[in-house]
DNA sequence: AACTTAATTCATCACTCGTTGAATGACGGA
DNA sequence: TCCGTCATTCAACGAGTGATGAATTAAGTT
């Protein structure tokens, strides 16, 4: 007894969907994207979205999963020599964020966090993955605290470098950055802590 | 010629609105936290609030504006011994984040500056002069970039302990903040840059 | 072809928003 | 006392919001 009728997502206009109200929740934030705007600029109409995700939170929820990986990070990261491990976390991840796709994700999160707690726990719960699963596998002891520090760290260079776009953050070339900022993840990730 | 007439100024109703304006604001973000919102918590009519600011606009940079002077976190860093400094900064810089009053000015900058491009700027520039200030003072070469990595650290101290309320970063002491992250700050105030 | 199901559209409701302009009230100087 | 100035309120407009439910169209199955 296979289903009758018409079979559903054969269409992407699903797909379109959310790929506009990322776009949208990114550059504007939860309430200045309306659900006409991203339907607009996804030559939709409004109605089409409460259809397919329920209401503008469900598309918000959907909008937020992305597939980003911890275990890739890890795997690279673990690769290197100990003593070059810090180094090499910040030369990934920040050559993570630099893809447009994962940039826009990650201010999406942001923007839309900033007024609504659903997505700041989602933000939270994201870094928390990425960051902590990665540190965990790597050091010896303090595993919470130390991942902690890294986090401190690596979120304020996202944030000021992609948020905030401070001019004299944006002006260190990547690979600055890892040389400059390394050594420190490296302290968070071996030194004894206080 | 005298001026004629009643006086403005007082009534304390003005910093009344101001107050609660930067409460909302911190609390809910620019669009959420609505005049009438703001006037109902005020015990004050919303058209009161256009009488006074303008426009939302109007509020919304008024209450922006607080005396955050670098120069005091400037003095004390400066007193200490140029090997505690890094370790001072955090210290110091902890302990004025932690005052409510504080706290809320920044979180309503975050807040509203997640989808309103001048609150942006204007955090953008608080944390450029508070921070730019009181680093170039303090070493010997390369002041713009030397201030900038010791931002992604601060801003991001600031942005999982206050912002996210990341659990593991929260349960730090302050005191214990300043050790673990303050010889990363003492890096980036005196090693060579890579 | 008839039928079933999903994709898509249309018109509309019930609100909330920021803003406006006229009205009222309080206070101080002449 | 009269008048000018500011504080405060009131009612209302127009635009935009998310959501709903019925209608229409398209694509499969039998």
């Amino acid at each position: 007894m296979k289903p009758r009728g018409r079979r559903p997502g054969v269409e992407d206009t699903r797909e379109r969907i959310l790929t506009t109200a990322r776009h949208l929740f990114a550059e504007r934030g939860y309430e200045r994207a309306s659900m006409r705007a991203i339907a607009a600029e996804a030559h939709v109409d409004p109605a089409l979205i409460t259809h397919y995700f329920g209401s503008k939170q469900g598309l918000l929820t959907e909008a937020l999963k992305l597939p980003l990986d911890p275990s890739v990070i890890l795997s690279v990261v673990a690769q290197a020599p100990p003593a070059d491990r810090g180094e090499q976390l910040v030369r990934v991840l920040v050559d993570t964020w630099e893809q447009p796709m994962v940039l826009r994700h990650f201010l999406g999160m942001l923007r839309t966090g900033a007024s609504h707690e659903v997505a700041r726990e989602v933000m939270q719960q994201t870094l928390h993955d990425s960051v902590q699963a990665a540190v965990a596998a790597l050091v010896d002891d303090d595993p919470d605290r130390r991942s902690a520090l890294v986090m401190t760290q690596m979120a304020g260079l996202a944030f000021t470098r992609y948020f905030l776009q401070m001019p004299d953050v944006v002006a260190f070339a990547p690979e600055e950055l890892a040389r400059a900022i390394g050594p420190s993840v490296q302290r968070y990730l071996t030194e004894p802590l206080g």
